[in-house]
DNA sequence: CAAAAAAGTCAACACGGTGTTGATTTATCA
DNA sequence: TGATAAATCAACACCGTGTTGACTTTTTTG
């Protein structure tokens, strides 16, 4: 019959590049369709073709931002046997450094709360899961703790660095977020 | 000539509550002035005469919040000498603890990122200039990328425990998350 | 207490974005 | 080329917005 014909593809990636580079300049609350349509040069009608309302474009980005993510992690999670943390620290903080415009726009405060929400606890889960395999039978309540507040450290470490000047590598940044993750407050008197 | 009236107090105090319990049933960018005002029992023209809209109310409710936070912690920051992080770890979870609702609408999904953000910029400059006092030739990045981790973990634990059952005491929890600031990874290796 | 000032009520207004419709044109596939 | 999907366009009613001016109620002050 029809093949998911290529065209939709474009309508969707104009509206995408249109609501991200909106993005750069406001908050997602005050972005209408008829705007968003104007710039990307689309007839408004056809924005609701495909998506309910702005929010709901941008819920389907992020989804596929977090897809994107957890795939370019997938071979470095499967690959390094069964644990080398330090490893997969350094290629998280790369993907962040290779996306670091579209990274911008979530992390940044314009973005949604609910997606790095979402982000969080899947990396959460993921984590545990595979401390789990390797200490079957460690506390369930502390690996919770633990990852949380390890997840929500590295988070704040990239979303500061990344709204800043990015001075550092990111290979810097992870070895910073990994000595910390590792010692806590004895991360402050190493040399450098 | 006029004192500034608690008639006008009372309707903010109004509105405030309207806006806080509508949060509980829908994101903030979906609560129109006219349903607020209906909520509230009060003239959709009386709010425009103290907000601009649903946002710069939302606004001035954080700040007002951030206010009271901090000066609930302003004791125990002077009191305790100088540095007695336990202390102000576990009085930090009593404040969020004793002021839950509250805490709940904002940390939660629904509440504002940059809140967020700003609460957890204050927390990290506060800290790292008591470290400076104690420490003045300490290194400024690393005490940077340590009090923007730990803020972070911090936030993402008792977001976790306030949106979740909140089966532990605060104290629990300020202890976990001290030791997990403390020792990092060995915080697993502990006995309970 | 009474006059003055401030705060809140109410109705009405133009404005603009929303979401949907049906008819038409344009692009794509087989 | 013919059939089908996709995008365009104009038109529509709808609803929340933000502001106005005249009026009522509350609060402060002398």
């Amino acid at each position: 019959m029809y093949n998911p014909g290529h065209r939709v593809q474009t309508t969707k990636k104009l509206l995408r590049d249109a609501l991200l580079t909106l993005l750069n300049e406001k908050p997602l609350r005050s972005i209408t369709v008829k705007e968003l349509c104007t710039r990307a040069g689309l007839n408004r009608g056809t924005f609701y073709a495909h998506y309910r309302d702005v929010y709901d474009l941008m819920e389907q980005i992020e989804d596929e931002m977090k897809t994107a993510f957890f795939s370019a992690l997938e071979p470095v999670m499967s690959d390094a046997g069964q644990l080398s943390p330090p490893k997969i620290t350094k290629k998280i903080f790369e993907c962040i450094e290779t996306n670091a415009d579209l990274c911008r726009v979530v992390i940044g405060p314009y973005g949604d709360k609910e997606f790095t929400l979402r982000l969080l606890r899947e990396s959460r889960e993921r984590s545990i899961q595979r401390c789990l395999q390797a200490f079957p039978n460690a506390d369930l309540w502390q690996l919770e703790a633990y990852f949380t507040f390890v997840a929500g450290g590295c988070y704040a470490l990239m979303a500061r660095w990344i709204r800043g000047d990015m001075r550092k590598s990111s290979a810097e940044l992870a070895d910073a977020a990994e000595q910390i993750m590792e010692m806590g407050i004895g991360f402050l008197q190493r040399e450098n």
